[in-house]
DNA sequence: CGGAGTCTTGAGTATCTTCAATGAGCGTGG
DNA sequence: CCACGCTCATTGAAGATACTCAAGACTCCG
């Protein structure tokens, strides 16, 4: 009972692990599965594919980070959504068979599953919950893209970044032991900046001036809120599920 | 073997119409459907659905322009995604059983078709590919948002300008007798300016200097572009399916 | 200690915002 | 038919915001 629950909640929250696919194939398909899915270690700075490649199969994020950038024609980037444990990568082209649409790259060692294409593509027509949890992650990834969206479009970058410091205190973030909040930044300025839009310089000021305001301190990735209002003031988070 | 084609490229492109799905439905599902949708007609300046609001069922856009807009604590808001002919409202809400994340506003006098919750949910357990055509959907607008915060992130709004223009080229353009491109823009400039997140002061800026500078010209609503390599040159469209 | 990469700071400039005023277009009613 | 009021669009000016380039400081690591 306890664990059907815990199974529908896989569904719901879509998270795609390893061991929550396992757990919700049949024998056979587990077999299957198994055989399919290769571990793959990379290390910071590596790519896993490049926009415009052709899809081979899906990713599934076991542990790291891992940020999607895209590129414009002029050659500049922009990181659009970072990528963490419990998500996919690469469905997308996947599923409607074109190349892929952004850059992923590592940005913390990470632990990926590899399935290739074909094999996906089977277990996902003989399985049900599978189909369904794809479209969860879908269906979240556009969420999450459409708020970014109207982030960017009605807001300036304070707000963006104090947003982004909230979701990072979700799942980067826990309770010091002067009551204060610590966060420990995954990434460092020039990604930060890349994921606002902006220069590490204009960051950099950003930083500078809400410490001068108070109730915030930075230290390299160390981030101290002591006054967790300016984190939950400027809106809800904006990235990533939870 | 032609019509199979048709069919199929309904799926491809996702064109959701309510023609298109009757087409591929069985004669029973044919008159579920037949009695569960409703047309409505909408005029300009109604709201279809608010931001926050339970979702009732499904919209399909049969003829005319409704905007998708989402505000934020502050009040302000953001025209994140414009939906016309052949595409769907209000999806997201009926897969995921959440309350719509963005108020849908008819821009220029609309017809829709209303299918409820249960009716449409019945259709979509038992036809294939009317599940596959709302993924395809679903992805196609994951892609559009994306790009829409690339371009957020990395252009300036002149470059977003322009590539809205070549957008909208496509779906309300047509060339002119003197050979010039000509586009009739549906909708007014404060909801331009909404869609590029800026205000109509600071788009009518650009308008004059784009104009100033040659190879386009704006009357009101219309816009001819004698130099189509305007368009073209900042980037492909960052909106709408085709 | 040196060096590379990263982060911050400074100065000048470009871009965009805001508020307010003017102008163009349109339907209404005298 | 024209004056009136309305909405929409443009323009102006001042000020805020963010960008760019470049120099200086910090950190990590050899």
């Amino acid at each position: 009972m306890l664990k059907e629950i815990v199974k529908r909640d896989y569904a719901r929250s879509g998270l795609l692990t390893y061991k929550a696919i396992l757990e919700r194939l049949d024998k056979n398909d587990q077999k299957t599965f198994r055989e399919a899915a290769r571990t793959k270690l990379y290390s910071s700075g590596q790519v896993v594919f490049s926009q415009g490649q052709e899809c081979l199969g899906i990713y599934l994020v076991e542990s790291g980070l891992i940020g999607l950038r895209r590129f414009d024609e002029s050659g500049t980037s922009a990181l659009l959504r970072l990528t963490q444990n419990g998500e996919a990568l690469g469905y997308r082209s996947l599923i409607n068979g074109t190349s892929h649409k952004n850059t992923a790259e590592v940005l913390v060692e990470s632990k990926l599953y590899f399935i290739n294409k074909s094999a996906f593509q089977w277990l996902a027509q003989r399985n049900h919950w599978l189909r369904e949890c794809l479209l969860a992650i879908v269906l979240r990834d556009l969420d999450q893209s459409e708020t970014i969206c109207a982030g960017l479009l009605t807001s300036k970058l304070r707000s963006r970044f104090l947003r982004l410091m909230a979701t990072f205190s979700e799942s980067h973030g826990e309770l010091d032991e002067t009551a204060a909040f610590r966060i420990e930044l995954p990434i460092q300025r020039k990604d930060l900046a890349d994921l606002l839009g902006t220069s590490p310089a204009a960051l950099s000021r950003i930083i500078a001036g809400l410490q001068r305001e108070g109730g915030i301190r930075f230290m390299g990735r160390q981030v101290f809120v002591s006054d967790p209002y300016l984190l939950t003031s400027e809106a809800t988070s904006c990235l990533g599920p939870a």
